[in-house]
DNA sequence: TAATAGTTTCAGTATTATTTGAAACATTGA
DNA sequence: TCAATGTTTCAAATAATACTGAAACTATTA
C-alpha cells in the first residue's frame, strides 16, 4: 500500500469510526485529513481532496476549531487561513470527552439530580430511585474523573491499570 | 414531579443521550423503560408505553438482548416472553463499552496495524507515520483496558483517581 | 472607494437512518 | 391437525440529518 491509499483508507475509517459515535461523517474526515497533513490546509485544499463544498468544509472547520481540535494559522504573506490538527492524540481524546461531557453528561446529571427527591414508597418507586440514584453516582464519577484528568493522570491511569490487570 | 411525570423525563433524556453517541434513540428509550420498571416487560407493554411498533419494539429488544443489557424472562403459565434490564448500572456501562469497542474499535485498531509498515521518508510519509503509531498506542490501551477491566477495577480506578485528582 | 479575495450563511436538495405495519413464520394446546 | 396466540422479518414510508452552491457579507489592497 503506498502513502496516499493508506491516507485515503485512514480519512475513510477515522470517518466511519466517528459516525459510529455521533460524530458527522465530514467533520471526522476533516479531522483525519488535517492530523495526517504535515503542513496546514486551506479551505480549499480540504474541500479538493474530501470533494466536499464549500459551505461544508467551512462549517466542519469552524466546529473542529471550536472543540479545540484545530487551530487557525496565517502564513506570512497570505491572506487567507490554514488550518491545523492538534496531533497530540490524547489531548485530543481529551478534547473530545470533555466537550461531549459538557454537552449531553452534564443535562444528564442535572436531571437525575432533580429526580433525586420524588416523593414515594411503592415497590416500583423505590426501584425507579434506586436506579436514578446509581445512574447518578455513575455519572457523576465519569464527570469528576474527566474534569480532573490531565495527560500525566491517563497515562499513569493505563500503565497502572495494563499493569494491574494483565 | 410525580413518579410517572419523572419515568417519561427519563426515558426521554436517556433516549437523547444515547442518540447522541450513535446509539438510537428507540433502543436507548427501550433500554430506560426496562431499567426504570420494577417488574419485567411484554413486547406488548413496550409498544404500549412507548407508542412504537410491535417490529420496532421487537427489533430493539433483539438487540439489547444482543448486547447482553436485558434478559428474557419467562413468567409461570405465561406464553409470551417478558424482559428484565440489568440494572447493575456498572455492568451496564461496562457492557456497553466492550460491545462499541467490539464493533467499532477494533476494526478501526486493525487498520492502524496495517497502516504501520508502510514504506516511505519523506516528511509527509513520517507525519503520517508517527500520527497512526500514536493512534495505534491510544487504542490499543483503551482496548486493553476495557478488556480486563471489571466492575472491582473500575471502583478502585474511581476511587484512587478521584482522590489523587482532588 | 472600487475591485478583489476570502468567508459565512442558509434555503433547497440529497442522503442516511429509523420506523411502520402487514405478511410470513413459529409454537402451543384443544 | 388446525385454530389461536405470539414472534420475526422486511419492503416501503417517514423522519432526521447532512450537504450543496450560490448569494450575502467582510476584509484587504490598489
Amino acid at each position: 500500500m503506498t502513502i496516499p491509499e493508506a491516507k485515503d483508507r485512514f480519512i475513510e475509517a477515522w470517518g466511519a469510526f466517528g459516525s459510529a459515535w455521533g460524530i458527522n461523517r465530514s467533520m471526522a474526515q476533516v479531522h483525519a485529513l488535517l492530523l495526517i497533513s504535515h503542513d496546514p490546509l486551506s479551505t480549499e485544499d480540504v474541500m479538493e481532496q474530501l470533494n466536499i463544498s464549500r459551505g461544508n468544509a467551512n462549517m466542519n472547520l469552524r466546529a473542529l476549531i471550536d472543540w479545540s481540535l484545530v487551530r487557525r494559522v496565517l502564513k506570512p504573506g497570505e491572506r487567507r487561513e490554514f488550518f491545523e490538527a492538534e496531533k497530540d492524540v490524547w489531548k485530543v481524546a481529551t478534547h473530545i470527552t470533555r466537550e461531549r461531557k459538557k454537552r449531553e453528561l452534564e443535562p444528564l446529571i442535572r436531571l437525575l439530580d432533580e429526580l433525586e427527591d420524588i416523593p414515594g414508597a411503592t415497590p416500583e418507586a423505590k426501584s425507579f430511585k434506586k436506579m436514578t440514584r446509581d445512574l447518578h453516582d455513575l455519572t457523576t464519577r465519569l464527570d469528576t474523573l474527566l474534569d480532573h484528568s490531565t495527560r500525566r493522570d491517563v497515562q499513569w491511569f493505563v500503565k497502572a491499570a495494563t499493569t494491574l490487570l494483565k
